[in-house]
DNA sequence: TTCCCGGCCC
DNA sequence: GGGCCGGGAA
């Protein structure tokens, strides 16, 4: 039942829809959203390769891989660099170019760096332990409030209260119907509301997979949110070519500007400066005129 | 074209 | 608050 309700749960979405416009969010429709949302997750809910465990290492590996990049990709990536990088120390002292390599085809490589930084800041600080709260772990690279709240849920079970783009889309679906412009602030108190205390992790799993159900199905409730921003276009973008930069210098192991110019066929200009910014990001570095990654 | 279990810089 | 950051799939 991949993009699709079954007809008695679509037919209590309606239904709860209704009762939703007719008396808002009350402590009834509440729940009855709450049962909603669980008993498809009971039914239909994905097995993902992160939902077998609780390892603070491979939960922070999953969402990192998460951020912008759709599950079927994340999963797959996933169990190859658990193969490679199978805890913290293990990512802690590989090398940057390693790392890089393994992240390949992902995207938003920044985020390899920033997952190496965190391993790293995690050996020497915390002496091999994540974090388990929500302040804390935002100050790692990479690692933001919806993060930091997504760790605590699905490693620690904690009762976190955050919003990402299931969750939103839900939110915006079930309890702002005819609104446009919806901001967070006023989604938040909702989903504290409707927050299954008793077992946060599954509670939001289970709003990970209606969200992705609800997108299938009906046009997207995430247009209606204030904070929804079209994406530039990626052909012919500085972030395609970023990423055919680093795909290069990791292939060669060290080349030239030129090098770079000739075999990508770009503008010298463009090439230069953004050769620049990876340096700066430390993808790469330069040493007579050569760029290498670590 | 659109989206993706956001973060960071300005 | 707006722009930037990859790449694949539908």
């Amino acid at each position: 039942m991949i993009g699709s309700l079954d007809p008695d749960q679509n037919d209590r979405e309606r239904r709860l829809l209704d009762e939703i416009r007719e008396q808002g969010a009350t402590p009834e429709t509440t729940r009855l959203f709450q049962d909603l949302i669980l008993s498809y997750y009971r039914t239909y809910g994905r097995d993902l390769p992160w939902r077998h465990t609780t390892d603070a290492y491979r939960i922070l590996v999953s969402e990192i891989m998460l951020q912008q990049t759709q599950v079927e990709r994340a999963a797959a990536k996933y169990r190859e660099f658990l193969e490679q990088f199978p805890d913290f120390e293990s990512l802690a002292r590989a090398p940057r170019s390693e790392v890089l390599l393994a992240w390949q085809g992902m995207g938003y490589n920044r985020r390899a760096i920033a997952l190496q930084e965190t391993a790293r800041r995690v050996v020497d600080e915390f002496g091999g332990d994540l974090p388990a709260d929500v302040e804390t772990l935002a100050t790692f690279p990479g690692i933001g409030k919806a993060t930091a709240s997504a760790i605590c849920a699905y490693a620690f079970n904690m009762p976190v209260v955050y919003i990402e783009t299931n969750i939103r889309r839900i939110f915006i679906h079930f309890f702002f119907q005819d609104r446009e412009d919806v901001r967070d602030d006023e989604i938040l108190p909702l989903v504290e509301q409707a927050l299954e205390r008793g077992n946060p992790r599954e509670w939001y799993s289970a709003l990970m997979d209606y969200g992705t159900v609800l997108k299938k199905r009906t046009a997207n409730p995430n247009r209606r949110s204030a904070s929804y921003s079209r994406q530039s276009r990626f052909e012919g973008s500085d972030r395609q070519v970023r990423g055919r930069i680093l795909a290069l210098v990791l292939e060669e192991g060290t080349v030239t500007e030129e090098e770079v110019i000739l075999r990508l066929c770009e503008e010298p200009g463009r090439v230069k400066r953004i050769l620049g910014d990876l340096a700066r990001e430390g993808f790469v570095a330069e040493s007579e005129g050569a760029y290498t990654c670590r």
